[in-house]
RNA sequence: UGGGCUAUCGCCAAGCGGUAAGGCACAGGACUUUGACUCCUGCAUUCGCUGGUUCAAAUCCAGCUAGCCCAG
């Protein structure tokens, strides 16, 4: 019998060839769109090519048909709000920067979607992510670079859990890009020029200030740019409008400055020259297991601080309180709270946490 | 009220008679399934104002205005 597989279809390029390819392999179908933020605002902006709008609906019912599978669309709403939402007000005003592609891939994309999936029979969930999926010898299933490393996606997914990814596909990953193009306008899919999804899906106005005052019906509240030694530089917008390395929008001192530290407790930004942004340990807990079911003591991995980071080698210490601490060979750049971090070995994805600080 | 100094883009600042450097900020674009960073492009027909000298002035001269400093 056949197996049975939901793919989570955004109307893009990529999960489209996904879903053609997965039918190709043999497996019985099913797309489903899922609709997981919306309002007059986004539908307009989606149409530049976002993942989660009226069009893609559309688009993606267009190439369900074309490939004459069963479509759905399902509404996450609720979790989306209350997973990656919420949690993104509440970092940002807690003066962290969060990664919400990261949650919403956990738990939105993830935990609920194969919940409803398991539901409908299904045996697995599918995306358009490039990244592969492979068992390491322990038995454990792990993520491992695309095929084109220049368009990975591992970063985003280093928190998705043993459970989920068993019961994963990502068909796409053995592709580059321009394969995955090809073979869209090969089958003649219309969306095989759509350009490719970017900035926070539910802020596609990049202005995530006024979207968190405007979620929150809450003012930022203004405080002081300070020098490292406390010595007052001016007045900022609120903590939420600033992030570690920023250097637009502080204002002219004469020299280029940066964000070099935010201070929840007194509402202070601090602002350093770039050369202060440079630090050698990062430290992250909620830390996930992935290839490896721990990180032995002084273990060696490479290390990414943020989605577009290249990744630098470093060593890695778990203590007691399942606090990482990872000591990087040569200092990084802007280690900012709030986003992932992500270790490496090789091409495989050992595991991550979230960052809370740095030394 | 005498004496001296200074007035060039939002900020800082080159220029010293030959037809307005640069930095910061800012704007637009590129890059990017997060925020940032980075990169590219743009940004004073005009030099406090008014006259004068000169082929030619932001650059020299005079007056005016404003700010700063010293003396009263």
């Amino acid at each position: 019998m056949k197996k049975k597989v939901v793919v989570g279809m955004s109307g893009g390029v990529d999960s489209s060839v996904a879903a053609y390819l997965l039918k190709e392999q043999g497996y019985e179908v099913i797309g489903v769109t899922m609709q997981i933020w919306q309002d007059q605002e986004t539908e307009i902006l989606e149409e530049q090519g976002g993942c989660c709008g009226l069009t893609a609906v559309d688009d993606a019912r267009r190439v369900a048909n074309l490939l004459e599978i069963p479509y759905y669309v399902m509404n996450f709403k609720n979790e989306f709000d209350q997973h990656v939402i919420q949690n993104f007000v509440d970092e940002y005003k807690h003066g962290r920067t969060p990664n919400p592609c990261i949650r919403c891939n956990r738990y939105v994309k993830w935990e609920s979607l194969l919940q409803r999936a398991l539901q409908l029979g299904a045996d697995y969930i599918a995306t358009g992510h490039y990244a592969r999926i492979v068992t390491t010898q322990e038995g454990r299933y792990a993520l491992k670079l695309s095929a084109t490393h220049a368009k990975d996606q591992t970063y985003a997914l280093y928190n998705l859990t043993q459970e989920q990814l068993k019961r994963t596909l990502m068909p796409v990953g053995d592709y580059t890009k321009d394969e995955i193009r090809e073979i869209a306008k090969k089958i003649g899919l219309r969306t095989a020029n759509k350009p490719d999804s970017q900035e926070i899906c539910f802020v596609p106005d990049k202005d995530y200030a006024g979207f968190i005052k405007e979620y929150t019906g809450e003012e930022s509240a203004p405080g002081n740019f300070v020098t490292p030694d406390g010595r007052i530089m001016g007045k900022h917008q609120g903590i939420m409008h600033y992030t570690i390395g920023q250097r637009k929008g502080l204002g002219s001192f004469g020299v280029p400055v940066f964000v070099s530290e935010i201070r929840p407790d007194t509402n202070e930004v601090v602002l350093g020259s770039n050369e202060a942004l440079f630090q050698n340990v990062v430290l992250a807990d909620n830390v996930n297991y992935m290839a490896v079911a721990s990180f032995p003591a002084g273990m060696q991995a490479m290390a990414k601080i943020r989605y577009s980071h290249k990744g630098a080698p470093c060593r890695v210490t778990v203590n007691a309180d399942g606090i990482l601490r990872c000591t990087f060979e040569e200092p990084q750049r802007a280690i900012t709270p709030g986003q992932a971090l992500v270790l490496y070995d090789n091409e495989l994805v050992l595991g991550g946490g979230t960052i809370i600080g740095r030394e």
